[in-house]
This record gives C-alpha cells, sequence and structure tokens, in this order.
DNA sequence: CGGTATTTTGAAAGCTCTCAAGGGCCGTGG
DNA sequence: CCACGGCCCTTGAGAGCTTTCAAAATACCG
C-alpha cells in the first residue's frame, strides 16, 4: 500500500516489464510455480482462489502494490492472479532479490517488514470482516479503496472500481444482492453516489462509523510480564 | 505446524527459555516493542487484538507454532499474547536470527518460507470462514485443531479443548450461544462428543464434509499467459 | 444493434443474534 | 472440608439480518 516503486527500480537489472495483460487476462495461474514477484503498474488484479468446491476471491492489487508474495514458502501461486482491466506490472524474480539481501541489511528488512506487513494487514482486515453485517463490510470495503486511491495522489472522494458487484460480494463473503441492497440503502441515505463504476463518497465519516461499528466486545486476560 | 523445535535449537546461544507462563498470564502486551519470535514448548497461547471499539481474538498457539511474526514490520507487537493454561515458551530475538540469515541461504528461505506460509494459511484460513455458516465454521475450526494435534503426535480423534466457548467464538465471528447450539447439534446427530472440553471426534468424515461445505461459487477469468 | 453480463428489486425462508434465565464447575476463603 | 461467588455453558423465544429464488431493468461488447 505503498510507493515503493522508486525504491525498487533502483535495484538494476532485477525488473522485467510485461506487455500490457488486457481485461481477464491472467498473470499467472493457480499452482504455477513460483518464480517472481510482482508490483502493479497500472490498472489492477484480482487474486481467484479455487479449492474443492469453492472459489473465492481473495484479494484486489491497485497499482504499487505487491502481488506473489504468498507464493514464497511453498514455490507455488497459490491463486490465478487476473487482470480486472488492461493493466501493467513488472516483475522481481525471487532468486535476484533472495542474492541481493545477502549483503543489503536494508533491503533484507524491507523484504522481512513487507512480508510481515501482509500479513497483518491482510489478518486484521478479514478479521475486522468476520463479525460484522453486510452494511459494514461494505463500507469497510468502500473506505478502504478510498484510501488506497488516496495514496496514489487520487481523489479520496472520487474514483471508480474496477471489480463487479459479484467480485466484491465474493470478496466480502456475501450475495450479490447483500452488496446491491445495501449500495441503494446508502444512496437513499445520502452516504454514498454509485452510479454504474463511480463512486462518490458523499458523507466519509457517516461511512467510517459505520465500518467500525461492530457486535460485540470480548474480555481481555490478566496481563503479568514474564521475567526475561 | 511442523515440528522445527530440533532444527532451531540448533542455533545455538540464539534461544532463551521462560519461566512458565500461569493460566491468563501474558507473555508480550499489544503494543510492546517486537523483540522476539517465540515458539511455544508446552501449554498454549491466545493472541489478543484489541482496537477502537472492540476486541478480537485473532489466534490460537499450540506446542511447536511460531509466535510473534507479525510484529516484524513495525517493531510493535500488535497483539496480547496470554496463556490458556500454564505454558512455557522459548524465546528468539530477531536480531540474532536476522544476524545468522547473512550466511545462511538455508535459514533465510526457511525464514521467508514460514512467514509467508504463515501469510498464505491465515488468510486461507479467513476466507473460509467468511462465506460459511456456523456449524461449516465449528466443524472446520475442530478439524483443524484434531489436524494439529495430531502432528503434534496426539489422537487426532480425542483430545481437550485449551480454550472457553467464548474464545471459540469471538475466534470465529459468532455468538457464544450460536457456538453452543451447533455444539448440541453435532452430538445429537452423533458427530461429537463433547463433555466440558474433552472432545471426541466420532464421524471425522461427515465434520470434513460439513467443514468443506460452502455457500456460492463465483466464475473464474480467462486463462491466457503472459510472454516473458 | 443484438446478445450477454451485470445490477437491482421483491418476497419468503433460513440463519444468527440478542435478551433472559437456569444449572454447573472451579478456585478461594472460611 | 465445605460454602460462596464468579465464570462458563446451555437452552428458549423473538427480532433482525442475509440468503435464495425469480424477474425485470440496465450496461457493456463485439
Amino acid at each position: 500500500m505503498s510507493h515503493d516503486i522508486d525504491d525498487i527500480e533502483t535495484f538494476d537489472g532485477t525488473i522485467h516489464f510485461h506487455r500490457p495483460l488486457r481485461k481477464r487476462e491472467s498473470l499467472v495461474r493457480q499452482g504455477d510455480p513460483f518464480t517472481s514477484i510482482f508490483m502493479v503498474r497500472s490498472g489492477s488484479l484480482k487474486q481467484v482462489i479455487a479449492e474443492e468446491g469453492d472459489t473465492q476471491l481473495a484479494n484486489f492489487y491497485l497499482p504499487g502494490e505487491l502481488v506473489g508474495l504468498d507464493g514464497i514458502h511453498d514455490s507455488v501461486y497459490p491463486g490465478s492472479l487476473i487482470a480486472l482491466e488492461t493493466s501493467t506490472v513488472c516483475e522481481f524474480p525471487f532468486h535476484r532479490l533472495d542474492a541481493l539481501t545477502v549483503n543489503d541489511a536494508k533491503l533484507r528488512h524491507y523484504l522481512y517488514g513487507r512480508i510481515s506487513k501482509e500479513l497483518r494487514s491482510e489478518h486484521r482486515l478479514l478479521r475486522l470482516l468476520l463479525g460484522k453485517t453486510s452494511d459494514a463490510r461494505l463500507a469497510f470495503f468502500l473506505c478502504h479503496l478510498s484510501e488506497r486511491f488516496h495514496r496514489l495522489g487520487f481523489s479520496a472522494h472520487r474514483f471508480r472500481l474496477p471489480m463487479t458487484r459479484t467480485d466484491i460480494a465474493h470478496y466480502l463473503g456475501l450475495a450479490v444482492e447483500t452488496i446491491s441492497r445495501a449500495v441503494s440503502r446508502f444512496q437513499r441515505k445520502g452516504m454514498i453516489s454509485l452510479i454504474g463504476r463511480e463512486v462518490h463518497m458523499l458523507d466519509m465519516p457517516a461511512l467510517v462509523a459505520l465500518a467500525t461499528g461492530t457486535r460485540e466486545i470480548p474480555p481481555a486476560g490478566h496481563r503479568v510480564h514474564v521475567s526475561r
């Protein structure tokens, strides 16, 4: 979610540029051997994971975001990466990155940190969704997108959804109809305007409040530190 | 979820052993500066994340499992780690591990892989839960626990739950009552026996089937590979 | 311009939550 | 050792939310 394109472009000779992907074209397919990490340069991708019985929309990727970190551990991409629109990416062969980390503590920490960050933010996001109502999930989703667009230098209040309502529904673990109804509800309340895929975030505070609202508050345990 | 205790104990001088933690005692508190990764040696821990408005039960850790990987990226533990019972852990100061990776490609890859694996399996788990009914969530939870105990050399069919129903509920994003009712339903159907915290998995195939059952099946995109 | 995919809306069924109450278990203190 | 209090677990009933099924309106692509 940060803009490290410039940082990484300094690693001379480790980058490959792809020809543009057309809409619906796939960058990698689930099960392909892991070779590289990618960074979205323009457009957007979705990660789709098919597992016995069901297919999951695991993630959306916008420009500047790293894709493929979850393929490191067993050398296989766990899901297909599909372009939501005409998109371009650049590729970092992992063995090159790895070689560079030997003598570069800064890069090594950057890589660790980046993976760890992904781990945590994904976890947090899914945890947040788990206990929430459909309205809260959608509000959270929109705010999250808004934030990401904003960090790219675009407006946080007006942007275009790269994905279909169906994609959003699967991503949030809801039915398409539920998304549609929530959208209508939000518009009726004047919180957003959504014509086609053009979003206007009209009442950000209300959306944030909705996104934050939860259902329950469990207790915590004691707090005694262990001696070292 | 693997047994790397022996592997890691070969890294002489980088391990510290803690005195046992009593039930409800905390190993680290949310916001503490990140210094180390831990491995559970005996007992079990839960990770609790308090965020504006709500508290989440983010994870359970059994013996052999690594704890604290999610603290790497911004040098802070994102949640409190609390013992569910009398427990022992060993500690790996991160800067020591990091220093070791400089000249040890095997360890470096192990660390990368371990973090990446965590990233993926957590993601997969939460994704699975998102679109599922309460029965499916509980069945999945029990099967997951069973698997983990089995890998530790214990029976996959009989084990003791280290956590309360309330903990399970918060972990799965459900109400306690929903868990309780699901348990009763499972027992009525002869799928499990659960007296106090003693679990008997009576009909594993049925539980697995339940855990796998989902609600929807989204479509996938095209499959055209990009030239390199 | 036609065909297909996407989106919206309605109505009924199903699932989960909330609120309430009763019983059981455990650890502590007397 | 027993009694007490607090936490944990279970169950019932009604309300609220989400899904499913069906159908119509709209947008997009070639």
